[in-house]
DNA sequence: ACGATTTTGTGAATGCCTTCACAAGGGCGT
DNA sequence: ACGCCCTTGTGAAGGCATTCACAAAATCGT
């Protein structure tokens, strides 16, 4: 039972119903949200397609993969257009290629890491981002005893530089794992130094310009998500209990 | 999970004589899985709301602080029951207690944690799981040279007792940050020893029988949906070159 | 060349969630 | 006590997202 619906995690851009005849013809239509979330999911297991040497796959085993439903899947897909063949499925290359092309994947990016503390350290560690194109090109922290040292070849500033780090290196995406305390402060400077994406791993709500898309992750809340499925499996303790 | 047991959704009014109380206290309309994953937000609102003295709040800063519109909380609460007074607002203490028993938090529950690397370790030492109420009561990795070793009051066990370990601490819940190979293995043998609720953060789909809950949290993704925003903000560069 | 077979792409139907808008309830001042 | 003002709780409406179900391609075998 795969409970996660569209759960924590929300954009809040206003992508507007006021798009121009031009804005269409270029963008196709509007991508709805819950597919752009899944495209990442669809993209991953057609890159481990293409390593395995399949050529094409159809929407029914593609789905059954990305453990969603055939229907869902084929209808994500149309809105980057008709790129399947009927009777046959989809080529592995091609489709690949769209969705990188569409989540904006084909250029690298550049990130900054906000918060050296365990989960920081864990990030600029992790493998998954470097692979998919995310450069960690800044990594910043407040404690003068770390700043100044190197990890992965990119060296600590403090977090006072925030602005000419953001603007030397060109950067649009940040990765805050600071403490819950200093998050709005962070999160702060980083709009006003041009940052337009944050990826905020402090538990606590955000508040930025319409401009500015913030996404959470919540450790704390997904484990309470599941706590209350379990208390509703194992018993029902809690009803017991409440009235 | 959404198994919406009996037909009590059409609730009766607050004029209508049409559940029991004994109906009442034990289901209780059912709870729509986005308004879960919200309590766990208000909550964390509410607690240190609590904690600054704060006697009662009412639906409208509740909602700002928690970054959502006040319709919305309040038709979230009412699953709840009617815990708020009109003119006046939300009691906080009475509030958190409610949410607390909802979600199942009024025990703390024993996880393990699968895989010590270095987001497993980050997990481990994350104070957030602690403080609500999960308890890390087993630590698992298949590397034999930590195998053995202690970490926050934990005792490192082979990934092979994990159905021992399992049995033993009576844990239900299992955080998974194993590398991607060995996900779909562990999560089996998890399921095949009783866990019922699995956070994986290994970037695979996990298939899992329908009593077993799995959240994902898959951090490229997140990234990922974060690029397709950004690169329709600055300029459409990927719209430019794509056809 | 053509029908059988496969699989896509998508209108239509359904269902879930959010938002609106307001009646009902409760406190407070006089 | 009474009326005013504030805020909840919730029907109803509106919007998205998912699922259904089938016509429209495209291949393959004969």
């Amino acid at each position: 039972m795969i409970v996660q619906p569209e759960g924590l995690n929300e954009v809040g851009t206003a992508a507007g119903p006021s798009a121009t005849a031009a804005d269409q013809a270029l963008e196709r239509r509007a991508i709805p949200e819950a597919t752009v979330a899944r495209l990442a999911i669809y993209l991953r297991v057609l890159v481990a397609l293409g390593e395995t040497g399949t050529g094409t796959v159809s929407s029914e085993s593609l789905a059954a993969a990305a453990g969603v439903n055939s229907a869902k899947l084929r209808k994500d897909l149309s809105y980057l257009g008709s790129y399947g063949v009927r009777g046959v499925g989809y080529d592995v290359a091609v489709l690949t290629e769209r969705i990188n092309q569409t989540l904006g994947l084909q250029q690298d990016r550049a990130v900054a890491l906000i918060g050296l503390g365990h989960l920081g350290r864990a990030l600029a560690g992790y493998d998954g981002f470097a692979s998919r194109g995310f450069r960690i090109a800044a990594i910043l922290d407040a404690d003068p005893a770390i700043v100044g040292s190197t990890l992965r070849g990119v060296t600590v500033r403090h977090v006072d530089a925030l602005a000419e780090v953001v603007a030397e290196a060109d950067i649009a995406i940040a990765v805050v794992t600071v403490p819950v305390d200093a998050a709005q402060d962070v999160c702060d400077r980083l709009v006003a130094a041009g940052v337009t994406s944050i990826l905020n791993f402090a538990p606590t709500v955000l508040t930025v310009p319409a401009h500015v898309d913030v996404r959470k992750v919540d450790l704390a809340a997904e484990l309470q998500i599941l706590s209350f499925h379990d208390s509703r499996k194992s018993g029902r303790a809690d009803v017991a209990v409440g009235r």
